[in-house]
DNA sequence: GTGCTTTGTGAGAGCGCTCTCATATTACGA
DNA sequence: TCGTAATATGAGAGCGCTCTCACAAAGCAC
């Protein structure tokens, strides 16, 4: 059973093709009385254009890609990255795009899916989630000449377009808050340090110390992975260097952390406090509530849907950039309520 | 800048159109010098078919659909879900095809995904994840007449082609499992009771306290939804009913029931034992060893794409199923060590 | 050398749309 | 009544491929 085309329609509403795409295209040439006709034979057939005529005729197709390139293993570990997923799929939802979804495994699979994506008349655009040094694929995708946004900003941005964070300051708000709460030994559980969300967090931390006169201790600095388990880890090091409270590069790395805390019983605050980032719902998986930086992770995956489409529609020159505001949530795990009750005794 | 087509390669490499279009391909009826010439000018230009006009003239896109109702809200708690979209994300690149993801969030993206999903000459088939048993998605989409596969039993899978587990038999064997160590009140925390999934794995459950000549203790059974925070809560209400043993439906459900136990100075399991479901990567979470029912997941995502495909190529009629097997995972949380060297002694 | 098959290449129709252009009809002011 | 503009429809080229068909050249058996 062949598929519906216009000329189909066309016939059984007894007007020609064009008119057909008219009603579809919601021109506004054409009749009340032929419009509604057209439009029952469309129902009542369950019509449907085709896509891939439709692409070939107007050189766009509406489906734009997401790439997550095999650095990002944390894809399976961090909720981070369902969430960005969910906002950028609603990104899409809201705007008609189709969204193609390319996790590069590994080098074969580079190879198999980048040609995929060059190919034109697949994509209108890409999105690309920002990864390790190692950009080559953002290089050759750029090259490919391709409207596309990076998600993070990459090592190398010049002429790159990119939604990001403000990381830097989201760390010095969470580390000034600790200072202010007159914490003197905070450490600081990183991402993995070849990325630019965990230099910028990183700095932003040693930036809100050095400002507040506080020294930078190397041993109250550890890296970790953005995994639950690397925050265990971490803190079973930190645990040495006796630390007062704690600024974890993500939630999840917190929550590891404060696991680590129980088995050294530790208080979460009492003992060390605890600042996260995200804001991701964990809140389960911990008996405190936790202080946190809130990220608009659904608003940053709208926001570079939004930021893809400008460049499809107004060309990819100059290069844009969107820097996100984040908030610090002051919840329990800082422990700001004990240490504003024990500034009114 | 406009794209390079087949013509301007045929022109530049001094051959015809359908020459090139041969190399591409690759038919045997080019000689090798042409051949080499052709592919050279191509390497060169870095020149790449249309997508657009090669779907239109043969007729497929090589793209499939992956279809996440909206009531699949787990997507963010479960990492069953990213995991499975890692293995038919394998399957698509091991194929050559292209995944487009559709994540329904509500009534109104259903209606704005509905008519991209069955516009033809988009998607050669899709996989659809099964949901609750509001299946209308499922029906709607079958009407659309494309090759779909379903993911996970839906509730009335006449003439539908899925993909499942034996659920059944998997949460037999992990209750008979327990059984066999001489745990008599085996409580089971379910996922949201209205999922194929869910009811599969309570009846293999009952099935097996049944076989085993042992009551149905309808406190010992407690609904949650595959979160950590529902195992979390359901076993807060769980301990009322002293239970010495514990078969949750995921392991994420797992950790939060062994978090309650541990609030409640339960050890696991010396007080209480565990058997989890997945066999997903919770090891950082939790100080036992979980023992668990190992699901294939990576496996699971690729042969729904293999089976896609196979009704791509060879029509949907008939239905096929393909029922994947699982296996227990003996570790500590079952305290089956304890037992053998109780029995022992 | 003749006739047949195999191999290599060109020609061109066709996939199902969109969109400009041409043309027919209607509306309306002077 | 005419002319102009606005409205409504048809005609058909063209998007960039694939694929069948036609045909030329080469290979081969007799």
């Amino acid at each position: 059973m062949a598929e519906l085309t216009l000329e189909d329609i066309a016939k059984l509403a007894g007007v020609h093709r064009s008119t057909v795409s008219r009603v579809i295209n919601e021109s506004p040439y054409v009749s009340t009385e032929v419009r509604t006709r057209v439009k029952k034979v469309i129902q009542t057939t369950g019509y449907h254009p085709n896509a891939a005529a439709r692409s070939l005729a107007t050189q766009h197709t509406s489906v734009i890609g997401l790439v997550l390139p095999r650095s990002v293993i944390s894809f399976f570990t961090d909720p981070f990255f369902p969430h960005l997923t969910q906002g950028i799929a609603f990104g899409c939802n809201n705007n008609n795009l189709t969204l193609s979804l390319f996790l590069v495994g590994n080098k074969e699979d580079e190879e198999k899916i980048l040609p995929r994506i060059s190919r034109h008349g697949l994509l209108d655009g890409i999105l690309i989630q920002s990864g390790k040094p190692d950009e080559s694929l953002i290089d050759r995708l750029s090259r490919a000449n391709i409207p596309s946004v990076i998600i993070g900003r990459p090592f190398n941005p010049e002429g790159i377009s990119y939604v990001d964070v403000d990381n830097v300051s989201a760390a010095v708000k969470a580390t000034r808050h600790l200072i202010s709460l007159g914490y003197q030994r905070i450490a600081h559980i990183t991402g993995n340090l070849d990325s630019t969300v965990t230099l910028d967090r990183l700095q932003g931390y040693k930036t809100a110390l050095l400002n507040a006169g506080l020294a930078i201790d190397e041993s109250l600095i550890v890296e970790g992975d953005f995994s639950e388990g690397s925050g265990y880890a971490a803190m079973k090091q930190l645990l040495l260097a006796r630390p007062d409270a704690i600024f974890a590069a993500s939630d999840i790395m917190a929550v590891g952390a404060i696991r680590a805390m129980r088995e050294a019983g530790l208080r979460v605050p009492e003992d060390v406090a605890m600042v996260g980032f995200d804001d991701v719902p964990v809140a389960g998986q911990i008996n405190v509530q936790l202080t946190t930086i809130k990220q608009p992770i659904t608003r940053f995956g709208m926001k570079a849907v939004d930021l893809l489409i400008d460049l499809i529609e107004n060309g990819t020159k100059p290069a844009r950039r969107i820097i996100l505001d984040t908030e610090l949530i002051i919840r329990d795990s800082c422990g700001s309520k004990r240490m504003v009750e024990n500034q009114k005794v």
